[in-house]
DNA sequence: GCTGTTAGTAAGTTACCGTAACTAACGCGG
DNA sequence: CCGCGTTAGTTACGGTAACTTACTAACAGC
């Protein structure tokens, strides 16, 4: 490592430091961040003093505890710059404003089937309402835009190669989006929209490891560990949806047999159970109680989820699984079920308990995840950002 | 991260590049050096002399090729320390020493039936072996004692919780040989077997990303992330042994039911083939074609371990399986069988082929890598063994 | 022998962080 | 109400690691 990174990384270390904890517990002084970062007191306060007077960091109103001098609490800065998470789904186009704290500066939504529109048209809606956020929020510095699209995405250009739930493949979101004014000059990634919830669920439990499973018109999921998000050769790691927990069971849309999604899937169980596909996702499992009884269901969905969720467990060797999407709702229902089912598979239990968790997640998890990705340049590298935002508004 | 730690950073980044450099290529220069740590040449010259004063690493005679000025070729020190790895196996307790650069300076074994022993002798034997191995070294300074047990370890404090192949059952393994002389004042560590095993795999593979399967009495394994070895919550990620691959199928031993071992392990294969425990496992596969139609044999244990491969594909997304241990020489044989398992069922292969190897590994993997695991202080903290070197001999 | 090229060294500078000692601001107890 | 202990934060200084620039060393090819 040079020296000139040492600077950045510690720079980045305190502002991850000050985020999280003004987060999850109450905001941080700089004798806590110097405790937590394990860099002296005058390090600190020379670094903290940089993040303030680039608009990252934020001082409070001194603040007594006890005995001493009063702390001085400082948190990550409020509408100072703009990251912009873009949501293309299958009924809604969504974009998301927020800033470095976290807080939302400006939320667009347009309803709208997206299969009956072309690609290009919802491409140019997305364009437009990324227009409408910047403008809402005041044309500050854009950190960076992500979008989150419900399919498969090249890593290395941004094409989405197919998102069966929009009809898209072959599709160049990510050229289309530059070309359009509003974009012009910023810094676009994309990124499948399940791979984006999970980041909202990892700012909720800094440092973590867990499974995430995710309950939509599939099953995704992913795998985080130590709070990292594990990628995997193609970048899709933790997409559980096509465990095999059946050989030779039932034929999933995949063309493969016995896959996780082939039985627990929005489409496979509405079609089982004959049930028109204008039912929301979010209401499957209350009409499918009306055709059947309800343990029934929930026991099928949950000795499915358990068989995957074991393997998972014995491969993986950790303890916590977290049920997102469609599966929060009926969390609590589930977690017998599937505790039952990954004791008896599971070897990892024989080490501890295994602890089957409810995501008290954001309403729309992938979009937030997305604002959220782009916030990571200026986490990861806060003095690149300083001086890149120096330039911008020169 | 602190300015002191800096250089302690640069130099284990030097001395990790000079070894994998001149184990997987050719030796590596000053300038070489510079340009793969991204330091510059006289900063690599200053640390490069630190390693070479403490004896850590080593100058070749200059080495032209092709213009200019020839390089100083530089490769690990040898035989200026002593790693010792130790592993105690069912009919074996076995001690190596190596150096710095990995040669072996002294390898000990004795061929006993441990399970007919007590644990105590077979602990007195191992430091037993120890001391020789010191003295045939020459006492040099050594850096750490690692053991390699068939069984589940304490991490706190190195008791072997079970060991079924040895038949032992909460021994102070560590505790007890910290207390002979020949280990007295020294670091010693224990570890699983296989996953010290699959150490000298990442030898050979720097920086890549395979999940490991080892067959022996049972079926072990790991899953190495970019070049570092996954432990999960309790140290036994990647243990596909239990992975569930039938549900409701054949009880394995561990109680559960479909287990991959109680398909594919030593014991499972021949008691179905109802063959005597007097069988090496080498032999095993041999044995077993004597008494059915061979590819009969390796298509049951290939659909198995694909169907457990699949399903840790999909999690982990990665593309590349070793097979090691008793796989290894039947690894051509099941290239095709589990080649084809595991496209049937994993989803990971629709973006490119997924390569199953055989481990053109040691004879005795865990004791070289326990070996090799004994290395790792000095490559993480040079500058920490180096004072600590100096204090020994002084 | 000249030139271009690559390896390695030397001297001086920059810059980051740590140490030590300080001031600031509080609560508390006499 | 005034010191006293305590915690937060700052100032001044020094050490040290790495970078910059400029050099020498040693080769190949012409």
């Amino acid at each position: 490592m040079q020296s000139t990174h040492l600077r950045e990384h510690n720079l980045s270390a305190i502002l991850i430091e000050l985020a999280t904890a003004s987060s999850t517990s109450s905001p941080i002084s700089r004798a806590g961040l110097a405790k937590r970062t394990r860099l002296t007191k005058p390090t600190v306060s020379k670094l903290v003093e940089e993040l303030v007077d680039a608009g990252l960091a934020e001082e409070g109103a001194p603040l007594s505890a006890g005995a001493g001098r009063p702390m001085v609490p400082l948190t990550p800065a409020r509408g100072t710059l703009l990251a912009i998470g873009l949501e293309i789904a299958a009924d809604h186009v969504a974009c998301l404003g927020i800033d470095l704290s976290g807080d939302v500066l400006s939320h667009r939504i347009e309803y709208r089937k997206v299969t009956a529109t072309s690609a290009e048209e919802s491409i140019d809606l997305a364009a437009e309402l990324v227009g409408k956020v910047r403008a809402d929020a005041g044309d500050l510095p854009v950190v960076e835009v992500v979008v989150a699209v419900p399919g498969r995405i090249a890593p290395d250009d941004g094409r989405v190669l197919s998102a069966p739930n929009l009809d898209w493949t072959e599709v160049p979101l990510v050229g289309r989006l530059l070309a359009h004014p509003e974009l012009a000059g910023l810094s676009v990634r994309a990124q499948n929209d399940n791979r984006l919830s999970v980041l909202t669920e990892i700012d909720q439990r800094p440092g973590e490891s867990f499974i995430y499973l995710r309950g939509s018109t599939g099953i995704g999921g992913a795998v985080v560990l130590d709070g990292a998000l594990m990628t995997g050769a193609h970048g899709w790691a933790g997409e559980f949806g096509h465990t095999v927990i059946e050989p030779g069971g039932a034929t999933c849309r995949c063309g493969r047999q016995g896959c996780l999604e082939a039985y627990v899937s929005y489409h496979a169980l509405r079609e089982r159970a004959g049930l028109s596909d204008d039912i929301l996702i979010e209401d499957l499992v209350d009409a499918l109680a009306l055709t059947r009884d309800r343990a029934e269901v929930i026991g099928m969905i949950g000795r499915s989820l358990g068989l995957a969720i074991a393997n998972a467990l014995n491969v993986l060797d950790l303890t916590t699984v977290v049920l997102s999407g469609y599966l929060a709702p009926i969390a609590d229902e589930l977690e017998p079920v599937i505790r039952e089912t990954v004791e008896r598979h599971a070897l990892a239990v024989e080490a501890g308990p295994v602890r089957i968790e409810r995501s008290d997640g954001q309403v729309d998890p992938a979009l937030h995840g997305a604002a959220r990705a782009a916030l990571q340049p200026v986490f990861n590298a806060p003095g690149a950002w300083i001086t890149r935002a120096h330039h911008l508004t020169a």
